[in-house]
DNA sequence: TATGCCTTTGATTTTCAATTTCAATTACGC
DNA sequence: GCGTAATTGAAATTGAAAATCAAAGGCATA
């Protein structure tokens, strides 16, 4: 899983002849040990913890590498942080955003798919991507105390 | 239509002991006669051509009470640029985005957002509001030349 | 292994939308 | 009209993200 994603990026790397570097390595290591949905602030904290020497402007740009890699899937949700998921080939899905206390639960509904390409078709347009995201209350924040 | 909406932000303002003034009458004014989705510099610079006066910060403000008004609608696209539509009572709807002209086609779907609601069920998490944007080209974009 | 080119890095500066600050102005109840 | 508290707007500040650019480092070649 963690290796391919690695030979993945290494792939891609090599076919745009990017050079290997020990930044790239270190911050792709902890996107990959990173739970979902990390900022990009918190991944260059969690990493600075280690590896002081590393800078911000690396992160953000090694992300957006990642996210061209099609490892990476970058995340706008409502806060003003772009956020980063870990992208599966061909798997698409989206959002239920706790406003309470920030957890995302990912859905994936195939009539909902459905019906928005055929909303597109029924305007001439083609769809290049989209997002929903469903903002609320968590069950565990719903509940009294 | 524009009268009933005077009306409305009047009440919300009375009820809220806010104070009547000459720039929250000349926002309003622009933003009723403003096409959908608007953003806060093109309305800004609209109002200034013919009220030099007024200021960026009052403009960002008046449209934020305008929101809470129930008058307007906060529409966060991707593009970094917060927008504002024109929001009617009780209705809802989803935006088509084409990011070929910019151009912004509103739809409804009542299954999606039954079925939005089932998700949200089924996970015991309670909406609050959502989010739908479908980007792509539209049919003049996608035509040939 | 050394050379040299050219990519990458990271401290810093810049950008840009949006918010905050605060002194001056203004609305409005009395 | 008076006094007070809300409002305004120029300017400063914020915060995320991108741009800058000199120094460091990867890598093809000899
Ligand atoms: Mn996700
Ligand atoms: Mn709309
Ligand atoms: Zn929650
Ligand atoms: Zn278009």
């Amino acid at each position: 899983m963690i290796l391919e994603k690695k030979k993945a990026f290494n792939e891609f790397a090599a076919a745009k002849g990017l050079r290997s570097t020990r930044q790239r390595d270190i911050i792709l290591d902890f996107f990959l040990s990173t739970h979902q949905h990390v900022s990009v602030e918190e991944l260059y904290l969690k990493i600075k913890a280690s590896h002081p020497g590393i800078g911000h402007a690396t992160v953000y740009r090694t992300l957006k590498l990642f996210t061209e890699a099609g490892l990476a899937r970058e995340i706008l949700l409502h806060d003003g942080q772009t956020r980063y998921e870990h992208a599966l080939a061909g798997e698409h899905h989206d959002h239920l955003v706790c406003t309470g206390c920030n957890a995302i639960i990912e859905f994936e509904d195939e009539t909902i798919e459905k019906l928005q390409k055929e909303i597109a078709a029924r305007h001439g347009f083609m769809i290049r991507r989209h997002k929903l995201e469903i903002y609320g209350l968590c069950a565990l924040c719903r509940a009294p105390r």
